[in-house]
DNA sequence: CTCAAATGTGGACACCGTTCACATGCAGCA
DNA sequence: TGCTGCATGTGAACGGTGTCCACATTTGAG
């Protein structure tokens, strides 16, 4: 009701014949995409055709459909290392030293699992075979801290080596190990055998992983 | 040289009107198309071609695309629990005891991650998302012994809470954590950070992470 | 030998990503 | 103010995909 109804199709149809901002418009029809499907529920074509627009106008905004794909799930990490800083913002604040670390870790683990629990599509977008993350500093695909959900997890870990929870002597790499456990019941949950069990069954297994990490890097 | 070329056709091309089985060589190109390019490309029409058919003779033998890519994806499985079931055999047969249990398991993880990081198209095609594995008994998922990858991994720990290398009370649903953890790491490998990593430094980490989750799971 | 079922073919459809030539509206400069 | 160049959107088309239909051929059972 907002726009003057001048033509009953189903995206009301810009009136002007320049969108005004239609590489925003195709990112968030993008996003409601992945996070509806997956990554292959992207389709260019209903991007634009959600936009009210030609095919071809995408293409200038996007070189192709991969460029397109590959900005969803920016923003699909991004929104994961949101999630993951949320859960850290929830740590009680009276938690100091080694207990903080373990909390800190903990959350990160939570946050991951949350978001890939509630959020499956954006989270199976954010790691459709592409380029690494670790390294990676692109703003886009960091949450409000700054950090992407990778070196969110590195900072977990320093803070657990600050407080001699795991041997300062093998800190390096083992972003990797925890990171394994974590995003491998992520794809449990969400494309495997775990994908039919209750929320209370997963969040007790979280709760196991989770302790498994910490004893396991203990040593 | 073998068949008289009838026609200089790439596929040598058939003399009878009858292929004879059809079905096997659909399969097999489907099966070297996943080793080769992974889950997407498993193309249909690309296998008729391959096999020197019309793209529609696939409809005779296989109800779908979907069809072709989960005969191709238990193949894949199958070939999985084979390599798995090949790193137990190679088990020095001197180890008894709690010594063979932490064998079995470190073997079940080696060979998984060893499978993933030779064969990664078929390994991402054994996982595409779709049914679970866990309780499924479809013979073209196993290898020799019978059991799929699943069910190996959950012999192995059946010997490690036997030797008390795991609490007992704790069994249940282990397989998830220690699953969880290996198939993250192969996840690493094949699509992650770990992408361009030496196989030295993937043999280290591999080593690191079966060890983390021996100790975590000893609570 | 007949005939129905199994198997493969040809043609078509809708959908996808992508490209080319063209139309249109805006912005900056005269 | 008016003109012009450029960015933006359009239309038609191409090759590729999965899939369906009607038809042709071969095979095997009675």
């Amino acid at each position: 009701m907002s726009k003057p109804a001048k033509t009953p199709k189903p995206t009301p149809a810009r009136t002007t014949f320049r969108h005004g901002d239609l590489h925003r418009t195709l990112l968030a029809a993008g996003i409601e995409l992945a996070r509806a499907g997956g990554p292959t529920a992207v389709i260019l074509r209903e991007a634009t055709r959600r936009a009210g627009v030609a095919p071809n106008a995408a293409y200038r905004h996007f070189s192709s459909h991969a460029e397109l794909l590959a900005a969803v799930r920016a923003h699909a990490l991004s929104q994961l290392a949101r999630a993951i800083e949320a859960e850290i913002a929830a740590i009680p604040p009276r938690r100091r030293g080694a207990a903080l670390a373990r909390a800190h870790l903990r959350a990160v683990g939570i946050g991951y699992l949350t978001f890939a629990l509630h959020q499956p599509g954006l989270f199976r977008t954010a790691f459709t075979n592409t380029q690494p993350v670790a390294g990676d500093s692109d703003k886009a695909k960091t949450g409000a801290s700054g950090l992407n959900p990778f070196q969110l997890l590195g900072h977990a870990l320093d803070l657990m080596a600050l407080h001699r929870l795991l041997p300062p002597r093998r800190r390096a790499g083992v972003e990797y190990l925890a990171w394994s456990a974590v995003h491998g019941l992520a794809f449990l949950i969400i494309d495997g055998p775990l994908h039919h069990a209750s929320p209370a069954e997963i969040a007790t297994l979280s709760e196991r992983l989770i302790l498994m990490v910490e004893k396991g890097l203990s040593s």
